[in-house]
DNA sequence: TTAAAAAAAGATAAAAAGGTCTTTTATTAT
DNA sequence: ATAATAAAAGACCTTTTTATCTTTTTTTAA
């Protein structure tokens, strides 16, 4: 479905959420730790993360990752967007070149209305509307509190 | 969202559904001309797919690929279960180990609805009644009729 | 019964995704 | 100023996916 970058880097924004603010911001050692997602890897995601300004960072001694006011207005399609193009949902179920639904593949008519309406869910609600959730029902971002 | 070879094997068994009988076989070749996919590779799915039994084949002159009448009632779901794995539907939208609603991740109630219903549309129509409405709508196949 | 046709099988190669390691740059506290 | 800290950058490695090539087996028709 998602590259496991993609599903790495929103469950990893989702925790900065949660547990980062501007004055304690968070490194990559702790997020991949309680993630176990592989260091290096996550890195490289975080980088691109912020290069594309969904989360940001400082250098040096009591830097890290946070999420400034405008990096949590942003949504989980954003993320999904950057990490692997907006077209594994936009794009043909079938992989042929344009979905258009004058032009529809065998199974455009199957897919098109969950596409579009999975897109709309992750458009609109924002990283902290799902943060704010998170902390209310208990769910879970990390493998060690299933067991 | 699928794997190109799965979206290969789609579009061939829908191909062949349209085109071939027991009468009038199909070739690798003529398939992989007219869905414009690479031969070899696409000769290989055809192996997978005849060996999990979702199409028939025989040898020789006048041999080819086609549907008998098991392989007809056998719908999308089989074909995307044989060559992605049935997980990329089932399994849980951000990586973690097991998708159960009892103990959801953040995205689960919001793609949970989706990837049932989903999968539902997939198994529930057939190859042969998805190959009546290619029939009967004129939806494509091909790259080449969109133009 | 032989030659041609076509799938099956298996070995190999190229590209992409996933993951690691090392060096550089920026920041802060001492 | 300096040392320590942490992200940024870039080179590199591994595995999986995608694709190709070659040989073998089966079948049919002449
Ligand atoms: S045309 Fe294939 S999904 Fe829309
Ligand atoms: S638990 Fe993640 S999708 Fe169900």
């Amino acid at each position: 479905m998602l590259s496991t970058g993609c599903k790495y880097a929103i469950r990893s924004v989702l925790y900065i959420a949660l547990n980062a603010s501007e004055e304690k911001k968070i490194g990559v050692k702790e997020v991949s730790e309680v993630l176990e997602v592989p260091f290096p890897f996550l890195a490289k995601l975080m980088q691109q993360l912020t290069k594309a300004k969904l989360i940001s960072s400082t250098k040096g001694p009591k830097g890290g990752f946070y999420l400034n006011e405008q990096d949590q207005s942003r949504n989980v399609l954003d993320i999904i967007n950057l990490m692997d193009g907006i077209d594994k949902f936009q794009g043909c179920f079938l992989g042929l070149s344009k979905c258009d639904p004058a032009n529809p593949c065998p199974v455009h008519f199957t897919v098109a209305p969950f596409k579009e309406e999975i897109m709309g869910k992750f458009r609109d609600k924002s990283i902290m509307e799902f943060a704010a959730e998170i902390r209310l029902t208990g769910r879970h971002i990390t493998l060690k509190d299933i067991v």
